[in-house]
DNA sequence: ACGAAAATCCCAAATTGTGAGATTCCGACT
DNA sequence: AGTCGGAATCTCACAATTTGGGATTTTCGT
């Protein structure tokens, strides 16, 4: 671990419980020498990441939202997303709203709120569960089978617990049905009394980028409504997968 | 300028023009070797400051987000806002927001709006200008002398087309009537045929760490409806001041 | 399986980073 | 306004870490 690598796990130490540290207590925390330290606040606070407020203590700087500001606008998938969102949410009240996939993550980027009292909410940043909820399996699904196992195999417990499978074949085999499907339905796996409906987004590549994902209140959601749902969000996601430049062979692939 | 300042500004290569850039690209502005710049991408990717995109580019990576995200949660202003901002976009069709003060730059943080067909939008993240518009004046016209005159003296061209004044001691001057009447208002200063109404807000520190603002259509807005609208931008201010722990005092000292 | 582009490795030279302690700076009091 | 206390910076000797040209490996796309 280098230099650099050392400097940026300053920005691991903030969190929701801990937004603000002292200098003493970063140097207790990470060990470095006051110079150090300092010399490395230095670098961030110059960079706008990091910011000194007043008293004493540091929180993360402007730069941050700046720069997420400036991801949201330039990212196609948000700007794809947009109007395929805004008609999902009109088709019923709840949320619409879009995850990318990050690799290892999955983190909500746009949404469209169409009820006056949502259950949830589904800000951008918000993260995303990994092995649980309709998201979790409209992604999956559409790994490679290395990374659906590697996936599976460490989050077997919570596999589990979603009723997805108790060994890395079941699960593989529930993926496969949404696969074939081409839509994920999840009850109370995210939040209670919320049925969650998703499917995934292309961008031309072999891998899904993102999600489209409509949240809505469990009851009062029949068979035959959840049918024109479904149909709803696969074709959010395979409009906005268009927009992207995606022929729409790849969906069913 | 040491290594880990030249890996942060690979970061200042992003905008919105321009949100993608392969290594070459990079190579070629930054003029860094190609070990270095890979082992700088490197840093930034395993922060997940950075991603890398299928295909050959870069862009800005989830940390961004994520960081951005708890910013906002744990952001004291952004939660003490939160009700006046919703109270004041009620009295009124417009737009209701926060806007932080991070020493040399403007950023909104949160917003409501409380019209159907709003003239501008002011997302989290959108920078707010420093030398027009009422924001602007409601801060600066509570820094201290020597910021005014910093700030005044490198933006005069700026002051004067807003018509805040010719001169320093005139920009001052306007500056501080601003401060006599603790709100400032400006004419589509910032957004055609808006009206800006703004009022600073504080934390107990001497300096104003935001400013509360509405936005209104500036045809129907009567001397009448325009000094309740001043009143209630104050009040927003001053209640936001008060959660976070700061006396009435301040506002007005 | 093949070829091209992207990413990493190697290693010698030397620039840069490190940290203990002293010092300066700045803001908070009286 | 003057003084105190903690926060931030400076100094400098030492050496660890970074740098970059070129070769090599890996990773895609076809």
């Amino acid at each position: 671990m280098n230099s650099a690598d050392r400097l940026l796990t300053l920005l691991d130490l903030f969190s929701e419980a801990r937004p603000e540290w002292t200098a003493e207590e970063m140097m207790a925390e990470t060990g470095f020498a006051r110079p150090t330290l300092y010399r490395y606040l230095k670098t961030l606070k110059s960079a706008g990441l990091i910011a000194s407020v007043h008293g004493a203590g540091f929180t993360l700087g402007p730069r941050v939202t700046e720069l997420d500001y400036l991801m949201q606008r330039a990212d196609p998938v948000v700007a794809a997303g947009r109007d395929p969102l805004k008609t999902l949410a009109a088709i019923h009240p709840g949320t619409a709203f879009l995850v990318r996939w990050y690799g290892r993550k999955l983190l909500c980027v746009a949404s469209e709120v169409s009820t006056l009292a949502p259950r949830s909410s589904y800000p951008r940043g918000r993260p995303m569960p990994l092995a649980r909820g309709a998201i979790s399996r409209a992604i999956l699904a559409y790994l490679p089978k290395r990374e659906q196992e590697a996936i599976g195999g460490e989050n077997l417990a919570e596999f589990a617990r979603a009723g997805s499978g108790e060994t890395v074949e079941e699960i593989r085999a529930t993926l496969r049905r949404v696969r074939r499907d081409g839509v994920a339905v999840a009850y109370g796996e995210v939040t209670p009394d919320v049925v969650g409906i998703a499917a995934p987004v292309f961008d031309g590549g072999p891998e899904p980028v993102a999600a489209v994902c409509l949240t809505v209140e469990e009851t009062g959601v029949d068979p035959a409504t959840l049918a024109r749902l479904e149909t709803a969000v696969k074709r959010a996601a395979q409009e906005t997968s268009e927009v992207l430049g995606c022929g729409t062979a790849r969906q069913s692939a």
